[in-house]
RNA sequence: GCCCUCGUGGUGAAAUUGGUAGACACAAAGGACUUAAAAUCCUUGCCGCUUGCGGAGUGCCAGUUCGAGUCUGGCCGAGGGCACCA
């Protein structure tokens, strides 16, 4: 037996595709396109199963579009700034960009091991000047339509990276990458106005039907709009403050008030500068901090003042609090009290003894309603509210108090968004220089384009405090007009590189723009985007943004979406292995029953087997791809880690999976070698057999139709059990002497076709040893076979499964009844019985009501 | 606390619109072939009794329906997101 040879035979097909330019592609009007792409990785050093998971996902989809007829574009490249990159060279004393490069290359090698269809042609890596200048004209146009402005201001400062965050990596209270507590500093810094967009991303949300609810749910909380009411408080107790504005979705609500509160950060915290006892209470509320889950549990802490403040329906006067959950970053950092419909509230009352006055209450509630440990949020109507008793809330209460209220001159109506502008600077020497001067007066210089790009030194000092470029006098100098300027030295946040990488893969090779509007036109939107769910808010936000900025003010650029369809794939788990505190990888335990594990070096050792979790250098429980195209082969990598979940969901590295998919590509090139010989071989003389031909055509071009249907839904998983199917099913026709005639022939090419995506190198070898041409046409479905001659119909007895009958096609109902009547098994349901009813679903089921 | 998603055999999971629950695989047990092993193939997989059949069964409890994994309501559990966001 001939065994099927992957690394040769791998090899081989990788060389002809990249000796033919197999996936080079260029505009073709004639034919409609299919942009799939996958986010691109970081050159961390290796790549890691996550990426074999998300490249062999969207290269399925690329192949199986590419035989429907599409020109697909299908390109990669390289996330190339970015803090390990820097991080390295100083440990190592290198230089980021050869560590970057020599990373890129290695991590190439393993890509085209993987036998991805990828356009290399259009290769790009955001850290060469080739992609980064066209990055800073875009900041200049920005810049230009006053998108990009500099302002001071307080920033999550990390203090082991030594730079600045912005609020989305800021995770805990901690630096998304180095885990450090983050301070607050207050630096100069240059922001993206993504908030102007707030209302364009939230509604192009909609649009987005081809993306997970998931993501847009996300994306739509974190943009956060509330509708409401902005209030005005004449305050009483200070001269110099007389009135506090406060923003509440609850306008309805005003005549429960109780108390003002107000953040630590207001500007009326002035007045108690100095105060110990509040400078006290101030840090108190700090160490509680805006940090998430300790503060939940936290206690509502106040801190009297000795104002007062005026409700403006009623004159009543209400006293003024500092309060420990009243933040100054949204709305006006002041929010009025009303303890009987907000728990917050309430706790805060009943802490303070405070009045608890109820405006609310359900439909079908007496007067004397009484609110205790729980506020009422919930629906009902107005009442003890003067003019606004008998109002429906929420419907009609909070629309009709805002009126009532801008006509009285006392608030108006406000829309309120949570998303802040998008602080781009970092203090850092490996990212996209800033392309901005300061002259002698401080003054904001834009670069002028003949001095564009702005490169990075090469081979500085980077173990100097601080940003390095800060370091770097000779390079900041540069003259605009006849001043001498000085260069920004703050680098723009790499998630800046990635906010449009997907529109230079249009136009990856034109030195003068970063795209053009001819390649954009025909390439964009990206038909198909897959990655990890862990972009979901900041890359995907950002690229939408950066999407709708270049839009902006710009007829000629039509797209607002970047993104048509989304993928969010799941991650690659396996099992931890421990002994106390140590984390040991799977190659260094073995186990001889699959239950207990042991040391490989010193079997006395038993290892604590540790919930399967996603694969981290950290947890050591990570697969090495490499080894395995090495030991399995590519085909059976990329069928395993499609195998045994669906994409969308997390899945477990199996060892006996992986061995699983490897048989299946020996048993499978075993058996197209037999079926080669007897269909194949000039030798082999083919017959016709109705018998045969009917059961062949039917199977093809059902699973056929089954594969396209799982691959159009991304159904994955289930199109490698129709690949055990179709095994199973060939198997059995072996064993039955059935691969003999010619319409088996001419289905056989047809289920190699399908499975080519999967499988590329085994199936392209399996089809070029018939001296058969691949075509580029993926089967066309006979629907004649799709319904078959007989059908096995359902036979219920009061809505119970009895039995199954084989049955004609379309067989009419009374014809039916005939036969179940006639049936033995039968005759018990249906004997002294009287048929009520009869429910015949069409060549499916048939249900007798029985009595 | 709020919002979202998901609960199906020993395991990973299938089941386009409500219409044969458990496809396909992993693991296990038994068997066939073989001197043996590998490979391959077959059978079994909840409960009850004799082959055969009957019963229960998709987290739990109700409901709608001739018929519910699928729809509705309530509960329990797991995962994810957000956060004192007014």
């Amino acid at each position: 037996m001939n065994r099927y040879n992957f690394k040769s035979i791998e090899k081989k097909w990788q060389k002809v595709w990249e000796e033919n330019s197999s996936f080079k592609v260029d505009i073709d009007l004639k034919k409609k396109k299919f942009y799939c792409l996958e986010m691109f990785p970081y050159p961390s050093g290796k790549i890691h199963m996550g990426h074999v998971r998300n490249y062999t996902i969207g290269d399925v989809l690329s192949r199986y579009k590419k035989l429907k007829g599409f020109n697909v574009l299908h390109p990669m490249g390289w996330d190339s700034f970015g803090m390990p990159a820097e991080n390295a060279a100083k440990l190592n004393n290198l230089d980021p960009k050869d560590w970057t490069e020599k990373n890129i290359a290695t991590m190439k090698t393993q890509l085209k091991k993987l036998g991805l269809s990828i356009d290399w042609d259009r290769e790009i890596s955001t850290c060469s000047p080739e992609y980064y200048k066209h990055q800073q004209k875009f900041f200049l146009d920005l810049y230009d339509k006053g998108l990009v402005y500099r302002k001071e201001n307080y920033v999550n400062w990390d203090p082991v990276d030594k730079t600045v965050l912005a609020n989305e990596q800021v995770i805990n209270g901690k630096g998304w990458r180095s885990g450090a507590i983050v301070e607050r500093k207050k630096l100069n810094q240059w922001f993206f106005n993504i908030t102007k967009f707030s209302d364009e991303l939230l509604e192009g949300l909609e649009k987005l039907d081809e993306w997970p609810n998931k993501v847009k749910l996300m994306q739509k909380n974190w943009i956060g709009k509330s509708f409401g009411c902005e209030l005005n408080f004449k305050i009483e107790g200070n001269n110099k403050f007389k009135e506090i504005k406060c923003f509440t979705t609850r306008p309805d609500t005003l005549f429960g008030m109780s108390f003002l509160a107000v953040s630590v950060d207001h500007p009326i915290a002035e007045i108690y500068n100095g105060d110990k006892e509040f400078e006290k209470f101030k840090s108190n509320c700090s160490k509680t901090g805006t940090t998430e889950e300790s503060i939940s549990q936290a206690e509502k802490l106040g801190f009297k003042t000795n104002l007062i403040a005026l409700n403006p329906l009623n004159d009543e006067k209400v006293p003024v609090y500092f309060a420990n959950f009243v933040l100054m970053d949204y709305g006006f950092g002041a929010v009025f009290g009303c303890p009987a419909h907000d728990q917050r509230d309430l706790d805060f009352a009943n802490k303070y003894k405070l009045k608890i006055k109820p405006v609310v209450k359900p439909l079908n509630e007496k007067d004397d309603f009484k609110i205790d440990k729980i506020a009422y949020t919930g629906p009902g109507e107005i009442f003890n509210s003067d003019f606004l008793n008998g109002l429906v809330v929420p419907n009609e209460s909070i629309l009709k108090t805002i009126e009532i209220l801008e006509k009285k001159n006392i608030g108006k109506k406000k829309i309120n968004f949570r998303l802040k502008d998008w602080g781009v600077s970092r203090q850092r020497y490996w990212g996209c220089p800033i392309p901005i001067a300061y002259n002698s007066k401080n003054e904001i210089l834009k670069v002028p384009q003949d001095k564009l790009p702005i490169k990075l030194p090469e081979k500085i000092n980077l173990n100097v405090n601080g940003n390095p470029l800060d370091h770097q006098d000779e390079w900041k100098k540069i003259k605009i007009g006849n001043e001498e300027c000085k260069l920004e030295t703050d680098t723009l946040d790499t998630f800046v590189d990635s906010s449009w990488y997907f529109l230079r893969f249009c136009s990856a090779n034109n030195k003068e723009e970063g795209f053009s509007l001819k390649d954009i036109e025909y390439w964009m939107p990206v038909d198909q985007y897959i990655g990890g769910v862990e972009h979901a808010i900041l890359h995907l936000l950002y690229s939408r943004f950066f999407t709708k900025a270049l839009d902006f003010k710009n007829d000629k650029f039509k797209i607002s979406e970047p993104f048509k369809g989304l993928f969010t794939q799941g991650m690659v788990c396996h099992q931890t292995y421990k002994i106390d505190n140590t984390w040991y990888s799977p190659d260094e335990v073995s186990s001889e029953n699959g239950k207990d594990f042991y040391l490989k070096n010193d079997s006395s050792k038993k290892v604590m087997v540790g919930a399967s979790e996603s694969m981290s250098k950290s947890k050591k429980n990570t697969i090495d791809p490499e080894i395995m195209f090495e030991t399995y082969g590519a085909d059976a990598v990329r069928f395993f880690i499609l195998s045994d979940s669906p994409p969308e969901k997390d899945v477990q590295w199996s060892d006996t999976g992986m061995q699983s998919s490897y048989k299946f590509v020996q048993k499978f090139w075993d058996l197209h070698n037999e079926i080669r010989d007897k269909l194949f071989l000039e030798k082999s003389k083919l017959t016709k057999d109705n018998g045969i031909d009917e059961e062949i055509n039917i199977f093809t071009n059902q699973i056929i139709q089954k594969i396209t249907f799982n691959l159009e839904n991304f159904h994955y998983n289930v199109i490698i059990a129709n690949f055990h199917e179709i095994y199973n099913f060939l198997n059995t026709c072996k064993i039955e002497k059935k691969i003999k005639t010619l319409i088996f022939k001419e289905n056989y090419l047809k289920i190699l076709k399908v499975m080519q995506p999967v499988l590329p190198h085994m199936i392209s070898e399996c089809i070029s040893t018939i001296n058969e041409k691949i075509d580029t046409v993926w089967p066309e479905i006979d629907k004649r076979y799709l319904s078959k001659k007989s059908n096995t119909i359902v036979v219920q007895f009061n809505g119970k499964k009895r039995g199954l009958l084989e049955c004609e096609n379309d067989i009419n109902e009374d014809n039916l009844i005939e036969l179940v009547k006639k049936r033995d098994e039968f005759k018990k349901y249906l004997n002294d019985k009287e048929i009520v009813r009869k429910i015949y679903v069409k060549n499916k089921l048939i249900n007798f009501i029985v009595k």
